[in-house]
DNA sequence: CGGTCGATACACT
DNA sequence: GTGTATCGACCGT
């Protein structure tokens, strides 16, 4: 068996269309984020399946790729055993547990081994309410069930066991809109991350994008800045 | 609808 | 030991 050759793209022996979109994930963050939008990721869980249309991403750079430091992001200080997958190749999941009781999901961007990524912040169900709402019933509307990075990992069922699973194989699904040539960023807003304190998260880093005027689309809350 | 606050356990220093 | 890429309950408007 041949040493595998020095190359960034798609893994060998991977199916075209699978192999093509794990290609397009591999570009800069803040640039898959308009691709990602509108985009279908799907859970098929034992329990059932659902789906969810992706309304707002936010982009986090790796220590190295990136014209400034991020120290936003979970890799900025090199790599842990928990954020080992950003390492990886594009398409696949970083999950993390937060604040004791929350999960949140990150799709893997860029040249394996540039630890980019983005984060859902929220989405719509379009398939699989039923299951959606059985995981989260303290949602009180349907728009509620993704809104927001917490609620879309519990609706979609993810949690740490699938942190660096490959989110464009089964179990999981990830359809990309068929964005007409013309309008691909129509729609699309951009402003400063969320929950994110000091560098990385003024206006100088407009890395967050969401579809405009979606109604799942989480409320801007500046960083929280505590009493002295 | 908007602001405040407590809960919770894990990763990392 | 410290801080967290958050949520939901509660309260006032």
């Amino acid at each position: 068996m041949r040493p595998s050759p020095i190359s960034a793209g798609p893994a060998r022996g991977e199916e075209p269309s699978r192999a093509a979109l794990r290609e397009l994930l591999s570009a800069d963050a803040r640039h898959v984020a308009p691709l990602l939008l509108g985009a279908v990721l799907t859970h098929q869980g034992r329990d059932g399946s659902v789906s969810v249309r992706i309304t707002e991403v936010e982009a986090y750079l790796g220590p190295h790729d990136s014209l400034y430091p991020d120290p936003g992001s979970h890799t900025f200080r090199g790599a842990t055993a928990r954020n080992a997958p950003m390492f990886g190749p594009a398409g696949h999941l970083y999950v993390y547990f937060t604040y004791g009781m929350h999960h949140c999901a990150n799709i893997v961007c860029g040249p394996e081994g540039t630890a980019s990524g983005l984060l859902l912040r929220a989405g719509e169900v379009v398939a699989g309410h039923e299951l959606a709402r059985a995981r989260r019933p303290t949602s009180k509307s349907a728009k509620d069930l993704a809104s927001g990075p917490a609620r879309l990992a519990k609706a979609l069922g993810l949690t740490t066991a699938d942190s660096g699973r490959d989110a464009l194989g089964a179990p999981f699904r990830l359809e990309l809109p068929q964005h007409p040539v013309s309008g691909i960023s129509a729609g699309i807003s951009t402003g400063p991350r969320v929950g994110v304190s000091g560098a990385g998260g003024t206006d100088e880093y407009p890395w967050r994008f969401w579809l405009s005027g979606d109604p799942t689309v989480s409320r801007y809350k500046a960083a929280k800045v505590r009493p002295a």
